[in-house]
DNA sequence: AGTGTATATGTGAATAATCACTCATTTATT
DNA sequence: AATAAATGAGTGATTATTCACATATACACT
């Protein structure tokens, strides 16, 4: 069906394979409006691709967005754990600096985690707020952080700063491009941990 | 049609008038689904009224999503403003409080403002998020909090050391009530808002 | 209290549109 | 020639909404 120019893959016109043109438009889709309010119609229509071949590549639009969010999840959750084995400092900075700039480099993608996660449950068995959980404990453990709250919770509130923003920016707030703020998420985040 | 109780109204079997009842099922629903996920059927069945009544209370089912949303919207809104007019630390104190509280006594509602709330975009132009950017705005300008930083910014990293609390508890974490731990997300926003 | 009447509340079957998904068939690639 | 990729019309089920109808409540006048 391409008759578009296919010579450099990647820089011509076709965005890529009919698969990854398929998820692109469902995760645009997804976030617009939501997982049920999309149809299989209008993602093959966005995708520029017939409806029945959304069905050759995932075996149902629930299946879809599975692979999107676990694609998204397992990115995030190696991100922080990526990023563990540091003093905490070194550990924040990396891992807002990361977590920024994917944000700013697949804003859909991202968006439709923080979106939808909630909708996957099975998934927060191991996911970035409980890695950062982790990361909380073991530096309660070393007494370099204070004992006397929960991990998850500690974990959950820094975490709080950076996403929070971000759902600004899903609201249409002035916020531009999460990377122009890395250091002051950097500097909010280490406030909460070692203040709060 | 009704066959129940209804001697000391309010504390019989009978929760509420139709229209309340129509208006919880949906709410519970909504959260536990997503608004276009939930069929006008499921909520009628869930709030046991024929599908017909929801149209003599509400003209669509996206009104019925509308009506709810700026009633909590409106309330947290409220909730913020309230307090906004004294000093920074017994604000952020008084604003936490009520928070958790309001998310502890009415959980579907809180969470229902949480997670679609992006999807009405107008709303976002007077909102809790606003009023608190007005209220950093004001201790920037009477020098009490540091100038360098966006009020927006700075006012959503410190709603979402709450507000990730809460999404935690969506998540299924281990989070018990949101008012168990007041005095932790008062130092931890205070933190972000001095420090940061 | 009793009767008439308007208004509000409630029902559920009917409707046309849309839904997710299938499949026989065609086109492209190897 | 064989296999893979892609199509789009067709399927039964479900959707949001309407409507003719039934019941309950409230008010006005006797």
């Amino acid at each position: 069906m391409s008759e578009v120019l296919t010579e450099k893959r990647g820089v011509t016109a076709a965005p890529g394979s009919a698969k990854a043109r398929i998820e692109r438009a469902a995760l645009i889709l997804f976030v617009e409006k939501s997982i049920e309010g999309v149809s299989t119609k209008s993602i093959s229509q966005y995708a520029g691709v017939s409806e029945g071949l959304l069905y050759r590549h995932f075996k149902s639009k629930a299946d879809l967005s599975r692979v999107l969010m676990t694609t998204i999840h397992g990115r995030l959750t190696k991100l922080v754990r990526q990023h563990m084995n540091q003093p905490l400092a070194a550990a924040v900075s990396d891992i807002v600096r990361d977590y920024a700039r994917l944000a700013d480099e697949d804003w859909p993608l991202f968006a439709f985690h923080l979106l939808n996660m909630h909708r996957f449950p099975n998934l927060s068995d191991d996911g970035p707020l409980r890695a950062a959980a982790e990361l909380v404990r073991f530096n309660q453990s070393a007494g370099r952080l204070r004992n006397g709250i929960a991990p998850d919770l500690l974990a959950s509130m820094a975490l709080g700063v950076v996403m929070q923003a971000a759902q600004s920016k899903l609201l249409g707030g002035n916020i531009g491009a999460l990377s122009d703020h890395t250091e002051t998420f950097e500097r909010a985040v280490l406030a909460v941990l070692e203040d709060a």
